[in-house]
DNA sequence: GCCTTTTTTATTGTATAACTATATAGCCCC
DNA sequence: GGGGCTATATAGTTATACAATAAAAAAGGC
């Protein structure tokens, strides 16, 4: 491809008067072909050997700018015979890990991020009841029926929708920066609590709570298929403090956040997390 | 589907199944250091040569792990006598190109972003309303005085107290997580608006619009000062809303944002960049 | 002929060793 | 004591070799 080492796209690093890497020279370029949509998700990138010849550069300093695009999760590598990398497909995991890092050297609570949680959803909902966008309610209404099934035979698909919900009302609310922070911040309280609601599952008396949610979130719906935007926030902030406090009743003292050292064995993902951002790819 | 994240201190791709590579490993463990705070900003990391050793790798190996690391802004390396890697101290503009270039990838437009703002910058006047701390009022007085002083002396320094009011709002509201991410979008505004602000600093005519500024501040100021949350919330999304239409308005259609290739040479930092987040380490 | 096993092969992962560039420190000369 | 040279520690880059992996292709057994 394009062998062109453009300097002007170079990290923030590389501008303020540090004499830029190759590594990160090439990385840039690689980065601009796949955000610029020059390179799609799908599309495989020429074998190492190639690209150094193209950007005329070793194969360990090839490897580096591969690793960062990689840790970027722009691209993903596999070995064997038709491995190499390929442009993956667009997922905040990396971003919201990144977040995460800064909150947690920041001391941040959890406190703190579930506040902005109640900060930021309820306005989201409260633009989708004005959209009345029909579609959204579609898969709002199917989301709360599943859940409701699954409140009665498994309360991890329950635990699944429920966190559905919220993501359903960010991503359908016209605002992709909006659903794009929103993710964010539950990613990183989801990382918090999983150990959390993996004890209260087994919890009998939770089911109550359980139904009562499950209700509000149909009254949640029902405001926003009614076409107001006022009452739906003001209801849905009002069922997330609720929420706020019931969970966070379970601590006694403020916990700071940590995003890496997780309890031990694999995260269960939620729901399907790559389809948490909406593309609108313009090609 | 299920994309596996984060397990363990592991990066996403290492957890889901693949095999994790020895650079990833070696990041996590010195990320993992330098999130506890076992290494703190400043501290210097040992020489490659000593780290391979320690870690029991070979030299680009070691060095692919350092590149993650300084792609994540963690730590900054130098070369000569006394160089090497050192803790850097938090910035969150990594974390803020990483977040644009998802929301490139999307399409997002300016629009979008600054819908965004104004819904989430309005509640932290309000926060900041309900705090009454006196501290946070003066550092917003000297910011309106210092502007006034700018507006007819040196406009490049009364754009950067016009950001800066902003950043000063949620830094001071109590949220950390709300300030990172209003700062978050605050950057990559910033980004788009670099050059149009650079031409309409010229204009003669919109010095009554800087005025006005000024003088809407004050407003906000003294509603925060009374402790009326609701009202400051309210006016300074009148406000906010009322600058978004005047400078989306510059453009006829919707602009798709763009991270990457930013108007040559370096790109002005707003006030200290590296105050924008306020640490609170713990110890 | 079809299924299983082995071999081949393209590709990434890691290691070793050398050489280059750069910034600091210290010395020397004046 | 100050300015310039030199030594040195450090990162930056290259070249090359070999190991590990996964898929395809070939071989073998029934």
């Amino acid at each position: 491809m394009t062998s062109t080492k453009t300097t002007g796209t170079a990290t923030a690093k590389a501008a303020s008067g540090k004499r830029p890497k190759a590594a990160e020279t090439v990385a840039d370029e690689l980065r601009r072909q796949i955000v610029t949509g020059r390179l799609k998700p799908g599309d495989k990138l020429h074998p190492e050997n190639v690209l150094q010849a193209e950007f005329a550069i070793s194969r360990p300093t090839m490897r580096e700018a591969l690793r960062l695009l990689e840790s970027e999760g722009l691209i993903t590598i596999s070995r064997g015979k038709h491995g190499g990398a390929r442009v993956s497909t667009i997922d905040l995991g990396t971003a919201s890990r990144q977040v995460g890092v800064f909150l947690q050297i920041a001391g941040t609570t959890l406190q703190d991020v579930w506040l902005a949680r109640t900060i930021i959803e309820p306005p989201a909902a409260g633009l989708l009841a004005g959209l009345r966008n029909p579609a959204a309610f579609v898969d709002l209404e199917a989301n709360i029926a599943a859940a409701r099934e699954a409140s009665q035979t498994d309360l991890i698909r329950y635990a699944d929708l429920s966190a559905e919900f919220s993501m359903l009302i960010t991503r359908h609310c016209g605002n992709q920066t909006i659903h794009l922070l929103a993710s964010l911040i539950y990613d990183i309280i989801r990382r918090q609590h999983e150990h959390v609601t993996e004890r209260t599952l087994a919890n009998d008396s939770v089911d109550k709570l359980r139904q009562e949610n499950i209700r509000s979130r149909e009254m949640a719906l029902e405001l926003m298929r009614r076409g107001s935007p006022a009452a739906a926030e003001s209801f849905w902030r009002a069922h997330l403090e609720h929420m706020r406090d019931l969970v966070l009743a379970a601590y006694h003292a403020p916990m700071t956040i940590d995003v890496l050292n997780q309890p031990s064995g694999k995260l269960r993902p939620v729901g399907n997390v790559k389809r948490q951002v909406r593309l609108n790819v313009p090609q």
